[in-house]
DNA sequence: AATGAATGAGCATTCATTCAT
DNA sequence: AATGAATGAATGCTCATTCAT
């Protein structure tokens, strides 16, 4: 899996070779197979990985009572950042291909295991709106929702800058947009 | 460009071919090439028009004088989901691969009508925030931070929303989650 | 079609590789892939070939109006034996692949014309048969089992005398061997 | 060897596989080699194993005392259509590989004791058709190619007919054609 | 007696792209 | 303006077989 991580993140999913990866983990091709049944699923058993990371940090957020809500709004943008940052290119690889057709015929086991991640994440930032809403000091809406556009900002913003990097390679500017687009949005749930 | 269009919006990039679509268009694959250099080519015309009309849509919402900077801002949301609705399959498409390493490779003279016409709507919108700023209306912030996290969450929403569609295929949840989405965004950035 | 046939008459099925194909064709594989839809579609085609000369030489012998039914059951055996003599290594091979599973994924256009084929060339054998029966100088008997012995026997006796052919390289006795056993047929079948 | 004769039968030589095999037994792959050197040599076995009943079948034929030779021919149809019916499949499988390429590298002692087995049937039915020669009741010919002939036409016909099987899997004739062929044979080789 | 772990060698098939006509 | 015919270069995946343990 190290090796996969390496291979994708320098080359992409569709530029990585089966061969490229089981060179880098001076294994044969076939070898690979008897780990994963697929590129797909070797792809996705990393995404699933990810996954879990971002869960972690995430419910450890959460679970930090000296924070009120809105703390913990701000608090989600260091836990997401941080996973970026820990492979950058992997993250991008992932987001990238998250709805890709090309996944869809996963096996049954990994897919519902990355399904339930999904929804373990998509919980814990409901809850953390949630919270505010009874507490009084969040504007009402649909706590799911809410929690599709934070992730759906980070996914974003990720792609978005990775492109720009494309047209400037110099300029990496996601830690203050994520900053930024966490504030207002946490400025944005308030009542006031 | 239609036939490509419905290809790619059938297939997907990867899963659509130079012939499928030469087929559709009722022509030879050799043809297609007389007018495209290449399939990322062709790809990218196709990003390069949706890129157009989106300018459009959203340089008409900064020229309604009408309307304060709050509610233009409020207004992109209708532009944006009009550009989704208007072909959503070919927007999914087009945001995926955004920022793809096959796409880096293109004509330069392509690959800078699509940089100027992504640097047109990113000014439309920091336009739009720069005019609040100065107003009063809004907080401080760097214009086009602005801009990308705007982007950002529109892109990262409707690929959000295509994943989970590929989990449960009778949600569509984008516009309400898109609307939301931009009510929290135009009320964080508001002074109070 | 030549260079498969050859290939596949020097190696088996399995033992043929479509670049070997390829090569003796002066092609490249992918050209052999815009005529034929597969490696089985390859093969079948030189299946059908043989099968309709097989189904001329056997139309010929039975509008011999010189011949009575048992004379003519006498000719088949020429028919048969000139088709094995004309490329003997083809015909094993086209009988020992003749109800294999892999052929099972024909396109539904060779797969129906291979069919026809093969139904002509029963109705042949059977309506010789059938007039020797109705003629009075033949038993009774169903024709087209009739016309499956026939061809049953030449097809068992082709491979059976390659088989032992595999043990003593030097013998050849398919020739004699299927004379006899026309003999034996045409005496069987007769009323006396 | 029970292990291999379910997968063979399922799936055919080519389509069975060393690990189908392994699973089937309850046993790695590796262990299968301790017992055969390799996949043909398994399979052959196989085919040992079946000949010898056949033999076995012949040879009680030959021996019933009761019985005239022209009576011994009819019972050879019981024995051969016995043989079938025990395992269809498999039986389909080691005529159809009977002659093939890939089983001519068997170990000498396996190979040399398919011969054996191979010739002593052939023995069997060259003696009776012998008997019947010496006693007058038949015709002259080689009783060798007339062993040959009815081994041939049983190996015709069960594979004619599992073909005829795969384009309409309802019928099968096998036993009343079989019946036929062997009624032919025996009216065609007696005197008169 | 058994096998976990590994792999060498292959192979059918695909597809963007070319270019003589 | 168009294309028929061709292909170079891959590539994911398979499987019989091995061998240290």
């Amino acid at each position: 899996m190290a090796a996969a991580e390496k291979i994708f993140a320098q080359k992409g999913f569709y530029g990585a070779t089966m061969e490229n990866i089981a060179e880098e983990a001076e294994l044969s091709p076939a070898t690979l197979y008897l780990y994963f049944r697929s590129k797909d699923e070797l792809f996705a058993s990393l995404n699933l990985k990810m996954l879990k990371v971002l869960v972690e940090k995430m419910e450890a957020v959460r679970e930090r009572k000296e924070l009120n809500p809105e703390q913990k709004i701000m608090a989600l943008k260091e836990a997401l950042y941080d996973v970026y940052r820990s492979d950058p290119l992997n993250v991008i690889n992932v987001l990238r291909f998250q709805s890709s057709e090309e996944l869809r015929n996963l096996s049954p086991d990994l897919s519902s295991k990355i399904k339930d991640e999904a929804r373990k994440y998509l919980r814990v930032i409901a809850g953390i709106f949630e919270d505010g809403v009874s507490e009084g000091s969040f504007m009402n809406g649909h706590p799911v929702a809410f929690a599709d556009i934070v992730w759906g900002l980070f996914a974003g913003l990720v792609l978005w800058e990775d492109t720009k990097k494309g047209f400037d390679p110099t300029k990496d500017f996601l830690k203050p947009t994520l900053a930024f687009a966490i504030e207002i949005i946490s400025r944005g749930v308030k009542k006031h």
